[in-house]
DNA sequence: CTTGACCTTCCAGTCGCTGGAAGGTCTATC
DNA sequence: GATAGACCTTCCAGCGACTGGAAGGTCAAG
């Protein structure tokens, strides 16, 4: 199967697929005219792949999970440690633009919004 | 003012506020060794952009921003239209990543975390 | 035989810094 | 006056994870 119909079967832009080949992620063979070839596996992997991403896991954590996702004697907790550390990410990620989002939305409301100069949020931005 | 000691007082590295310079956000005159020399403008626009970043507006919305800082005729609507954008942009973020936290806090109960090789983390990415 | 849709590689750009190299300047001490 | 150490300068490269585009090869249809 040529690129393009990978992307579409995977849900990624050919130019990722080209991408994640160039860092090693996903080596699939070649044609006799030099294009690339995916059979089952690499699809498999991109799939993985485009799920893992989409739950956020960086590129090096995709890469250590596919290598766990292929190893039929992974340990199931290390598996849960990279998900755990990830969900620990996200949440400290989730308090910090809810902390900006009340910052934010106080000034947004103290904030009239007309053709006047005056504005608590720059006044604030200047303090 | 020297670079070390503007960096003391807005808070922001070095290299930081040498960045800013290369992008245009603040130009400090020069000692006549070369060196740069921060007045005091200088440094209130150093706080401002340090402040602005730290609530998450992009280096395009601070230098737009900082022009309505420094402009004495401006209208708080057009402030208050980027911290809108600006929120929503935070809100839609959260919402995201609230809905990643549940799938991977969902994942991560349902795993064992032992050595066995069974994970629902592994068979759900590979679905 | 040409058109158009693929494919290939390679290079540059995104954003907001950050690190490091190579070299100039200043201040204090010997 | 020499030297050390802490500054300062410029410039170039790299981060993550792609994305866009140029230049050129390949293939099937008309």
């Amino acid at each position: 199967m040529n690129i393009s119909d990978a992307a579409k079967n995977c849900g990624l832009p050919a130019k990722t697929i080209r991408y994640y080949e160039d860092i090693g992620l996903v080596n699939p063979g070649r044609m006799e005219n030099g294009y690339r070839d995916y059979g089952e596996d690499d699809l498999h992997k991109l799939r993985f792949l485009q799920r893992a991403r989409g739950l956020g896991f960086s590129v090096e954590d995709c890469r250590v999970l596919l290598s766990l996702y292929e190893d039929r004697n992974r340990a199931s907790s290390d598996v849960k440690e990279i998900a755990k550390t990830h969900l620990g990410e996200i949440e400290r990620k989730i308090a910090e633009l809810q902390s900006l989002q009340k910052t934010l939305s106080d000034l947004v409301h103290a904030c009239h919004g007309d053709d006047r100069p005056h504005c608590p949020i720059i006044n604030d931005l200047a303090r």
